[in-house]
DNA sequence: TGGTGCCTCAAACGCTAGTTTAAAACGTCT
DNA sequence: AGACGTTTTAAACTAGCGTTTGAGGCACCA
């Protein structure tokens, strides 16, 4: 069994019992018995529970906002020249993203958007700060160009609508 | 210091709490330490922590569910002599109600609705199973009065809709 | 073959949680 | 005043948590 091999099957065991149950009613020993792996294992390939938090967001937000990133750039690009930003094209490009830019099935996106509920309601601030630090600039990035798309909505109605969107999305998933 | 002084003191500082940190993460130390009572009133008073959530809930959702089925009832018996059924009123009174039945600001209202959030997202289903025991009838009396007032949208629509408005509302305020 | 580095394992650690206990304090009746 | 049921209190108990430890296994290179 390889080192990379036990990561990725707590990585998989955490992302599912933290979306069903939340990151505090989920016990390691809950983790690791559903991975197949010994207890241990948490705390010696991650150090401790909130690093293994982090890693499985890290694990899907990455790639994620990678590629967000460089979509974000070439609009921004053709935008230069044109002068125009598509409002529709923001969010094509977002939730496509969002659903499929792992390879794998929009199941994992499910999870992921239930995990997300849980972040919210369960102020784990180390978490949240976490997110801002290492996210924060894509996001401020997208709601920049989102801005700009609709350039007569006034920026608090749109931040309210976009929180009453996504509210919506995330709590029917969950 | 009456019986009643005790209890609603725990009751008043368990909401808090429970709505700013969930159940699994607030403690009965904390609630009693708030409270100002000793940690054993908990137990003696109600039982258990399970019952305490349950006692948090229910001296919310009693008095209003009590309200909306009088309410309800005489909507009800409007409707039955002149055959229509207003839906905007549906909402004026479930709003009205659930902001201010309690003699209280609506500031209570916010701290309960935070509460559903995290009923919602953390699946205690002792809770879960408690609240469709106890309040289903109610809430599917309003569901059906719904269904009625506007017969030309689908029912697995009209589930959805409100599902998603219901949705973003307490997501919002979590 | 022996040694080295990475990983696994069972066991234990310290801590905090919810719950229980038994004694003390209180209020209320006769 | 004294007895009784109710409530409060401090302390203990058990269980489960995250984490640490040290011994052991396993692959690889000299």
């Amino acid at each position: 069994m390889s080192q990379s091999d036990t990561v990725q099957r707590i990585l998989d065991a955490a992302e599912v019992l933290f979306a069903q149950k939340g990151f505090a009613e989920t016990s390691l020993r809950a983790i690791t018995s559903r991975a197949g792996v010994n207890l241990a294992a948490v705390n010696y390939h991650f150090g401790s529970k909130e690093a293994l938090i982090q890693a499985v967001f890290e694990r899907y937000l990455t790639p994620f906002c990678q590629a967000l990133d460089a979509k974000l750039e070439e609009l921004e690009g053709e935008t230069r020249s044109g002068g125009e930003v598509p409002l529709e094209k923001l969010f094509t490009v977002a939730s496509r993203l969002a659903l499929g830019s792992h390879g794998d099935e929009p199941r994992r996106a499910m999870i992921f958007f239930r995990l997300s509920g849980q972040a919210y309601s369960q102020p784990q601030d180390h978490l949240r700060a976490w997110l801002r630090e290492h996210y924060g600039p894509v996001f401020r990035r997208f709601l920049a160009l989102l801005r700009r798309a609709v350039p007569d909505v006034p920026p608090m109605e749109l931040f309210w609508r976009v929180h009453f969107s996504l509210g919506a999305v995330i709590f029917t998933l969950s």
